[in-house]
DNA sequence: TTAATATTTCAACATTTATTAAATTGTTCA
DNA sequence: TGAACAATTTAATAAATGTTGAAATATTAA
């Protein structure tokens, strides 16, 4: 369980490659960026914080990738479906970016 | 620099990014998992540990993959070229992956 | 019920990635 | 030199991903 020999099954890894494909994407770590600071947020919110360029359509294609793989939880209220980072654990691997950011 | 607000630019996002899709998938997991437990290691050997069904082909694709990302270092002896981790606190994200593997 | 808003779904297309086999390069050794 | 070995490169193809605009769905308000 500590660094240099990470005890991990065959299974663990296909999940484990399934999650970091659905945030291997810098549109998809900047939702992550965004979520963390404030959430839960909305679609629409969301897409005004990622920037000029952003489109809705896209915004819910990546949401729903990241929802599928446990990345994000959602939750209706009204006309609005707000986004949740379903564990913040995963947050840590932000840390882990930078440190390693010059690699 | 903590963990619920990750202070991280757009440029270090489109790197981490890519990294990130660089070691996102089962066999380059597997990859940096066995050269964590022992590197450096050459490509037939590595080949074996990965079992059956594992190409050479195959492995020296995501190889070099993984190195123009700058997650792997290489060097050649002989015959052989051998593969290392260029920055051990990229094994953290399996730390993380243990954590977050519910999710 | 109609209109307005928020989000998702669909469909099309371009781009990227993964896999495999065959050809090629480079190294060692007889 | 040439045979044997290690690894990379090339090429072909299949599969997955990213992007976009339009259409569809759901919710609220008028």
């Amino acid at each position: 369980m500590n660094a240099t020999t990470p005890d991990i099954t065959r299974d663990q890894m296909e999940h484990a490659a399934k999650v970091l494909k659905a945030i291997a994407h810098p549109v998809k770590l900047e939702i992550l960026k965004i979520l963390a600071a404030a959430e839960p947020m909305d679609v629409t919110t969301l897409c005004g914080h990622v920037g000029m360029g952003c489109q809705i359509s896209m915004m819910s294609h990546h949401l729903a990738k990241m929802k599928d793989n446990g990345v994000l939880t959602s939750e209706k209220q009204g006309k609005q479906v707000f986004y949740s980072i379903a564990n913040r654990n995963l947050l840590n691997i932000f840390n882990c970016i930078e440190n390693c950011g010059d690699a």
